[in-house]
DNA sequence: CAGAAGTGGAGATTCGATCTCCACTTGCTC
DNA sequence: GAGCAAGTGGAGATCGAATCTCCACTTCTG
């Protein structure tokens, strides 16, 4: 969300005002571009929007990995961070809960952290680190949760990531439909994920109209090969 | 499943004897890869599977989306029909559940179908007439399940077209690790889709084991531009 | 104002797919 | 079993979409 203080590029050399100045809108159109389509944007695209020709990219960033590699660590980090704040909510369910839709928020807003975060994508090392964090701390949410019983006994710290994985895909083809509707979904999810049966909890968000799921369904996109 | 009973060919005038022979390896073949690997496999990899040349293809189908639309008309025939046959469970509940169970193995067990019954495929003329008879089949459904109190009364018919496209995603990448495992998130899912509470419902299956859960992730691809 | 630094964007390059084409092979009919 | 229409394989023409290179030109800075 925020702009992130990125690297300001080797100091070795100061860049010239007005080359410091296209890196920014490099950097800053990137942002935007992944995040609205995806890792798999051209940097064509991504050149257009930040007004400068593709040579200029190139000359700032040895390849496409490396400038994705530089725009997501920040992001990555922190992502792990937000999980160890909701280590730190005195009701266990409320910072699972919390945590869920935190992270699922982060995936529908955001193409390109969802790719970074969720599939192998080679060759980011910094990122792919950040990502083996994230396991440990998943797990002392759920024990929390499990301990004073209001997460059910039988889910276990695996199968996290592919809940989110699922309502990923979701809010991937409703985004330009209803924005927020995964929500709905994860409502659905998180009752599921509840030990002792009680009323269901109301659903935050209306159901889509059938037009609406048409144009949902015509979103989707078989994964890429 | 069972090799249909796909038109044989106009029979303005019969094949000749190798040729007919021809024709339903391709059909099969491509039935198979399909299923296996989704619409995107070439044509190339069908003729290598069907033991013929890629022109022997196009000699019998004008193109790849005539191929398709010649394979899967059955099939999501077959789909709709199963949806009618859930509606005559005695227990709205049970009837439900078997047909979202059915579904998810339908779209888990081939790719092909899911793809044809879930995204808009243009020109598919055939196909996309029959996933327009699944709406009302759903509606009624769910509303023999919300009349008996089984259904929490929020959810809507739409969603679970977008339920079922969640889980795909889901299985589309556990596939190869455990082919089975989606049962697991389908047991959490319906559980969130009850209307009052009780103990959550055994899952089916255990959950993955950190290692595999990693190689699924790693199998995860972003949707196709 | 000189020269170093930076730039744009056409196009070279690679890749992976669909589909064409024709010299050759096979099956059918008489 | 001969002759010919039907059928075949698969190399390669063709397309499209992406990454990355290159260099004549522009812009900054000391």
């Amino acid at each position: 969300m925020s702009t992130a203080p990125t690297t300001p590029a080797t100091p070795e050399r100061p860049l010239r005002r007005d080359a410091e100045r296209n890196r920014q809108r490099i950097l800053e159109a990137a942002r935007e571009a992944f995040a609205e389509v995806g890792l798999s944007v051209t940097l064509d695209e991504i050149a257009h929007r930040a007004g400068v020709g593709v040579g200029t990219i190139y000359r700032r960033f040895p390849d496409k990995e490396k400038l994705i590699d530089a725009l997501f660590e920040d992001q990555i980090n922190g992502f792990v961070a937000m999980a160890e704040e909701c280590l730190d909510h005195e009701d266990a369910w409320s910072g699972l809960l919390s945590f869920f839709e935190r992270a699922t928020e982060s995936h529908a807003c955001d193409r390109g952290f969802k790719e970074v975060a969720l599939s192998g994508y080679h060759g980011l090392d910094r990122c792919s680190r950040a990502r083996e964090l994230m396991l440990p701390v998943v797990s002392r949410l759920v024990d929390r949760a499990q301990a004073d019983g209001s997460l059910r006994a039988d889910v276990a710290p695996t199968d996290l990531p592919l809940l989110q994985l699922m309502l990923g895909s979701l809010s991937d083809c409703t985004r330009d439909v209803d924005p927020e509707v995964w929500r709905r979904y994860l409502g659905i999810v998180t009752d599921g994920l509840r030990a002792q049966g009680g009323p269901p909890s109301p659903l935050p968000r209306p159901p889509l109209r059938p037009e609406q799921t048409q144009e949902a369904m015509r979103a989707w996109r078989p994964p890429a090969r």
